[in-house]
DNA sequence: GTGAAAGCGCTAACAG
DNA sequence: CTGTTAGCGCTTTCAC
C-alpha cells in the first residue's frame, strides 16, 4: 500500500495533525520538527492522497476544460496556454472536448464540474441560458464570448476584423467580399460586425457572399459564390475557410494575389504553410487561455466580480502573401 | 451543501447501505425499494460525491492519457479515439501535453498516476528504464511504442513505409530519397527500417537524405539535401516535414510530382489541402485511441497480461497527387 | 507548538 | 434483501 500520513507521523515521532500542518501551512510548526517531518516524508516517498485531502476541503486541485473540437488548430494552443499556467499554479488540468455538440457540453460540464475547482469554457456553442443554468454553482471562465453575470477573457474580434477591412482598404480594394461563420457563433457574429462597420467608415462596399460551416470544406464550397460577387478581395471567418477558399480557387487556375486578394482570421499554423501564405488577423490564443487561468484563480480567492469585465484582448493583422495592390481592374 | 448518500436515504427511509448498493450494484436490492431510492435520488439531485467513493474503492473514473504536444495534429485524433471510447464506458478523460520535454513527461506520469485507473502514453519519449520506473505500480498502455512488459497498441510503421516504397517503385522509381524522423523516436526508426527493407527486396536504391524533426520547419530545411540527392522521389518520416519540403520546393520551382514524386505518413488533415494533395500513409489514429482505452480496461479487469501483444494496427497506402511515374529522366 | 478526536461521504464486510 | 458497523486518508477544531 501506499505510504499514508499515519505513517511519516509515526515515523517522524509525531501526531498525523502535526505533518498535515507541516505540508499545508508549514508556518504554524516549529521550524526543526517540520525539517524533520519533510524529511521523514520525502524518505519515505510520502503522496498525499488527493481524494482524502479533497473530501475535506472540498479543492480538488483540477482544472476543466472544455472546448468544442481539438482537432480544430485553434483550441490546442489555448488549451497550451491554459495548461502552461495551470501548471505554474499547481492545478492538474482536466481537458475533454464536445465534438461540437451543444448536448454533449451540457453533460460534460455537469460531469467536470463537481471534479474541478473551477471550468474554462472556450467557444461555448450553448444558449446562453442554458450555460447559465449548467454552470450555476461552479466557478467558471469563458474564453472568446461574453455573456452578462459570467467571467470571461474577450478577445477584440471585431477589431480584427476592423483592421482587415483597412489593410484592404488601404491596398485600394473598394469591393470587397465577407464570408461570415455560422450564426451560433459569438465570434462569427463580432467579427462580420466588425467587418461591416469598418466597411461603412471607409465608404467600401462590402459583399456578404455567404455564411459557411468554419471548415475547410466551408471554404472550398463558398468559392464559385464568391467568384461571382465579383470582388478583388474577401475576407473570411477563420482560416480554416480561408485555406479552402484557396485550395478550390487555385484548382479553377484564379491567381492569388494578382486577381483577388484573401484575408483570414486566426493565423492558425497552416496559415502560413498555404499557398500563398495567408494574411491573416492574430488571435492570441495562448494569452487568452493563460487569462482564463488567472481570472480563475481571482474568482476562486473571491478577488474579483464575474461581472467586471477587462480589456478585451487585442488582435493583430499579421501581412503575408495572400493580399496585394488592387491591380485586376487597372491592368 | 450537496445532497448526500445519507439525505437521500433519509429520505426514502432505508439505510445508506441500502442507498449505495441500489445505485452501483442495482442487482443486490430489491426492485421495488431500488426504484423508490432511483426515484428520490434522482429528485433531491443527488449527485455521488467522487472523492469520497474513490477514498474507499480506490478507483477514480478517471482516465489520464499524456501525450507530447498536442498542436502537432496527430494527437488531437488519437485522443478524440480515447474520449470517445472512454466515454462509453464512463471514464473521464484527463488530458496532459508534455510539450515535447521529457523530464515534463517523467512530473506528469508522476502527477497524473494518483488521480487515475489507468494511464494511456502517446508516442512517449521517455527511455524505458525511466519509463517503467515511471508507471511502475500504474496501469499503463503505450500507443505507437511497445517495450517488453508494457501493454501497448503497436501500429504496423514498418508495413506503411513498404507499402510507400513498393508504390513508388510500381511507378518506376528506382532511386529514392528516405527522409528521416528523429532517432530517438520508436516509430521513426520503425518506418526507416521498413523503407530500408522494401528497398533493399527491390533492388531499389534508398539514399538517406538526413534525419530532421518531424515538423514544418525540420522539412523545409531538408530541401536542398533532397536536391543534391538526385533522386526521383522521396519518402519522409511524417506529413508535417513532406508538406515543409514541398513548401520550400514549391518555391524553387520544382514541379510537383512532375519532376518529384513525394510520400508522407500519417495522412493528418492538411495532407489533403496541400499542393499538391499527398500521397501518403494513413494511420489509424482514432482506431489506436479506441484500442488504447479496450485494453487499459483489460488491464485493469486482469483480463490480459501485459505482455501478450495483439497483432499491430495495419496502416494504409492512400494514392493522392503527389506521386506520378518516372518520367523526369526520360523526357 | 502540538496532540486527541471528530468527522468529510461513501463502500464493504458482516450479521440478521 | 437490508441494516449496522467500521473505516478509507486526510484536515480541522479544540484543548492542552
Amino acid at each position: 500500500m501506499a505510504v499514508t500520513l499515519a505513517d511519516v507521523a509515526r515515523a517522524a515521532e509525531v501526531s498525523t495533525s502535526t505533518v498535515s500542518r507541516a505540508l499545508t501551512q508549514p508556518e504554524r510548526v516549529d521550524e526543526r520538527t517540520r525539517a524533520r517531518i519533510l524529511d521523514t516524508a520525502r524518505r519515505l516517498g510520502y503522496r498525499p492522497n488527493r481524494a482524502a485531502r479533497s473530501l475535506i476541503t472540498g479543492r480538488t486541485g483540477n482544472l476543466g476544460v472544455i472546448v468544442p473540437d481539438l482537432t480544430n488548430p485553434f483550441f490546442p494552443d489555448v488549451v497550451a496556454g491554459i495548461q502552461a499556467r495551470a501548471h505554474q499554479r499547481a492545478l492538474t488540468t482536466l481537458l475533454a472536448d464536445t465534438g461540437d455538440d451543444p448536448d454533449a457540453e451540457r453533460d460534460l460540464i455537469a460531469t467536470l464540474a463537481p471534479q474541478v475547482d473551477g471550468l474554462v469554457l472556450c467557444g461555448a456553442r450553448l444558449p446562453v441560458d442554458d450555460l447559465a443554468d449548467a454552470v450555476s454553482g461552479s466557478a467558471v471562465v469563458l474564453v472568446n464570448r461574453s455573456e452578462p453575470g459570467l467571467a470571461s477573457v474577450a478577445v477584440d474580434n471585431a477589431g480584427g476584423a476592423r483592421q482587415a477591412v483597412e489593410h484592404l482598404h488601404a491596398l485600394g480594394h473598394r469591393r470587397i467580399g465577407l464570408v461570415a461563420g455560422p450564426a451560433t457563433s459569438h465570434s462569427a457574429r463580432e467579427r462580420s460586425d466588425g467587418a461591416r462597420r469598418a466597411a461603412a467608415a471607409l465608404g467600401v462596399d462590402l459583399v456578404e457572399v455567404g455564411t459557411v460551416a468554419p471548415t475547410f470544406d466551408g471554404g472550398r464550397g463558398v468559392a464559385d459564390a464568391v467568384l461571382r460577387a465579383d470582388v478583388s478581395a474577401v475576407v473570411a471567418y477563420n482560416d480554416a475557410i480561408t485555406i479552402g477558399l484557396l485550395h478550390r480557387l487555385h484548382g479553377y487556375g484564379v491567381r492569388i494575389p494578382a486577381e483577388l486578394s484573401v484575408v483570414g482570421f486566426d493565423d492558425i499554423q497552416i496559415a502560413q504553410m498555404a499557398h500563398p501564405p495567408l494574411t491573416t488577423v492574430r488571435f492570441p490564443r495562448r494569452e487568452a487561455g493563460r487569462l482564463a487561468v488567472d481570472r480563475l484563480l481571482d474568482l476562486l480567492a473571491g478577488e474579483r466580480d464575474p461581472g467586471d469585465e477587462p480589456e478585451p484582448l487585442p488582435t493583430e493583422l499579421v501581412v503575408r502573401a495572400s493580399t496585394a495592390v488592387h491591380r485586376s481592374r487597372t491592368t
